[in-house]
Order: C-alpha cells, then structure tokens, then sequence
DNA sequence: TTCCTAAAAAATGAATGCAAAAGATCGGCA
DNA sequence: TGCCGATCTTTTGCATTCATTTTTTAGGAA
C-alpha cells in the first residue's frame, strides 16, 4: 500500500489573482510525482489523491490528462494512470534531447549574453572549481546545475525555458538515484569540460559551445547509464 | 460569428483497441485549431464545440487543458480559453527552437542513419531541385517538409519526435498564411542550404549539419517575418 | 488443493447539476 | 443623446451522479 500523506489540502490561502486551482492543483501533483511519492509503475491512485488534495475527482482527472501529455504518466483506457517508467532506451533518449536542449541554449546565449551576465557565470564556475579541488560533491553539484539554469535563462528565450523544464521534469527522479555515486570517477573530465564551455562563452563561439554542451550531456548519461547497471 | 460546420460527432465507429474517445477528441479539437477554424485571439467556444463534436462538456475542458499546456491556447481563470494569439516575438522564439531541434535531429540521425535512408534523403533531394528548376512551389514545398520529417525520424528518437510535432503544430497555423509568397526571393538561397545539407549528411558530419540546420531554420523565419511585415 | 467461473466490489469515463463569476441587457439620469 | 449602474443571462469551475468496464472475491468442480 503506498503511503499516502494524512491530507494537505492545498492550502487554499487568499486565492492569488492569476492563479487556477487547476494551475496549482497541477503543480502540486506533478511535484508529488517528480519527488517519487508513487513508485515507477505503480497505479496512480485516483481516489486518494482527491483525498490528498481535498477536491473532487473532475479537477484531478485535468491534471492527469495535462501530467499524460508531458510524459510523466501513461494513461492506459479504462485502466487508469500509471507512473510511467523509463527504460534504459527511453531515459537516453530523454539525455539526448536536453543534450538538444541545452546545445541550443548555449548557441542562443551566445548571440545575447552580457559580459556580466558571463563573468556572473565565471564566478559560479571558480565556486565550482573550489568544490572540486575540496571534493565536495554537494556544493560541486549545487553549482553546475546553477551554470546549466543560468546559460538557459540567457537564452532568453521563453518557449526554450518551458521545455527545458519539461525535460529536466521527467529525468529528475530518475537523476536522483543513479548520479552521484559514478559521476566521481567523471569528476576531472567533467570538470575540464566545463573549462570549454565557459571558454566558448567568453568568445561567444555558438557553434562550438553547442557541440560541447551536446557531448557534456552525452557523457553525463553515459556515466549515468555506466553507473545503473553496474 | 465563427462559423461553426453543423455537426460532426467524432466518428464513434468500432471503438479501435488503444484509442479512447478522449485522445480522439483531442486530436480532433487540435486539428481544428491548428487548421485556423477559431480565429487568433478569439474565444473558444464550449458550449458549441460540445455539440460540434457531440460530447459533454467534462472531455472537452479535459482536452482544453492539454491545448493549454501544449501552448495552443490561453486558459484565463473564469473567462475561458482564447486562440493564443503568436506576436513576432513569440514567433521568434518557436523559430529558433524548432531550429534547434532540427539540429538535434540532424545531429542523432548523422549517428545511425543507413547508407539507402540518406539515398532515399537524395531522392527526395532532386525531385525538390526538379520542381525548383520548374519554379514549381508547390511540390518544392512538399518535398522540402519531407526531407525535414525525414530527418527527424532519422534521429530515431521518440521523445524528439515528439516535441517536434508540437511545436511544428503551434507554427503551422501561422506559417501557412506567411510562408509562400517572400520565400520566393529566398528560394535560391534555401536550395543551396539543402545541398548543404545533404552533403554533411552524406559525410555523417553531425556537428555540421547541426549547424547548417539550424541556420537554415533562421534564415526561413527570416524570410516568413520580413514577408508578414512587408 | 488448484483451477476455473460467476457474482460482487471498485474503478473508470463521461454526463449532468449547481454555485459563483463574468458578460450582456436594459432603464435611469445628466 | 450619451453614459452609468442594476438586473438578468450566459458561462465557467467543480462536485456529483450514472453507466461500463475492470478487478477482486467467493464458490464449485476436477
């Protein structure tokens, strides 16, 4: 039986001006998923989510369609929602495309950043560099996802931003589990790679920058991947 | 008054195995926008696609909420859902994404993709020089979105495919109204790109065609903005 | 005991109902 | 005549209800 929290109802605080309950219901549930409170695979319980967030079922059943068409679940005809899971095959194509992702950020950015905005970045990366010399994993890894989120964002580009965040969605509960352990033994050529990346930036190389940020990904997975099946 | 066809209850033909009425309806009510039944800005009528598609209203919302996700329309609480309306701005931006995107493609599909697809790709390459030659645009045009899908399924990636189609499908609407006429100016330019293309292809060179792809996508937003501003 | 069948229970998918909010209509007033 | 406000209508958001379908459970035969 998956424990479900006594009931968290939404807190239904002075209603924000803007703001659906739909569009909060969605949120609250897509993090209740992405957070893994349900198990790969496992049936999403519809009548005690109702329960969880205090509504009916018609507002929640949205949310699942909305939750389908993002991937995060598979809604099998008259059989319910389940957490969808992520093949080997799937989650490299998922990497793959933030790899896509990402590339495009970089060449974006390139055409707009600011030389502030880069020596904002150069000062994340020398942050990055210390973790690194220290070994400290934590602060390491707080650092580089910073850089990623700040070459996206000077991107500026909003539609960019939203699938990015689709993306980075659907791998994050699988990221949490497989990427701390064997990133270690990448630690040096990661690190060397994000010299190139933030060299490409300084010299606004798009093009160069976007095939770097490609492979960067690749090789995340590819440790990922090592990792999970060793 | 939008002009709404008489009725068209959604075929409900043999229930197929796997397709439920809700992601036939939600096909159907894409395609209707996308095929620019509802005008930019304007209101999406329930009540009457309710009976248009002879469904109740629970399926039809369920359905709005994933256009709504999926970029196509506005949900603004209390006031309902509107046709989103795409400043150049905005247009800008799906542009340089869907450019990206290709990039990707082109990049992956460089990775796995077998001597007879690419001699299928050459194909397909000089019956569009042909119709170029006859200034023939209408089937230049066919064969040029054919290379591009070609490309995409090359790259072998679900995932990507995916949000290709979506946001292609966000485009379409306005790419038919400003497409044709200026893209003739261009038309030399674009079919130089596509040797381009084909070549690096040929040479499995993905970090190229990555490059030429993307480059080919700004060139023809370009083209499609200087025309709808002309 | 084990397997198969049939009834009961629960769940899903969709329609309908209802309160609240937005929009439209009409009358009053300057 | 033109503008503003009150009332009425429509629309929206969500809850509830109903018909099916699936899943579980109980019973009986081999």
């Amino acid at each position: 039986m998956p424990v479900v929290a006594p009931a968290m109802p939404l807190q239904g605080e002075s209603a924000r001006p803007g703001v659906s309950l739909h569009d909060e219901l969605l949120v609250a549930l897509r993090d209740y998923i992405v957070e893994g409170h349900l198990a790969d695979g496992a049936r999403v319980p519809e009548r005690q989510l109702c329960e969880r967030f205090g509504i009916s079922r018609t507002p929640l059943r949205e949310a699942l369609k909305v939750l389908a068409a993002e991937g995060l679940i598979d809604l099998l005809p008259n059989r319910g929602a389940r957490i969808r899971e992520l093949g080997s095959e799937e989650l490299r194509e998922l990497f793959d495309v933030m790899g896509g992702l990402e590339a495009l950020a970089g060449r974006l950015a390139c055409e707009r950043i600011s030389d502030a905005e880069v020596a904002e970045i150069e000062r994340v990366h020398h942050d990055m560099y210390r973790f690194y010399l220290r070994r400290e994993m934590h602060g390491y890894f707080q650092c580089n996802q910073a850089i990623h989120r700040m070459i996206v964002e000077a991107a500026a580009n909003a539609a960019l931003s939203a699938t990015y965040a689709s993306f980075a969605g659907r791998i994050r509960r699988v990221r949490y589990s497989a990427n701390l352990a064997k990133e270690r033994d990448r630690w040096g050529e990661a690190m060397r790679e994000h010299e190139m990346i933030l060299d490409a930036l300084r010299r606004r190389a798009g093009n160069e920058l976007s095939d770097i940020l490609f492979l960067h990904l690749r090789n995340k997975r590819k440790a990922a991947q090592a990792e999970a099946s060793a």
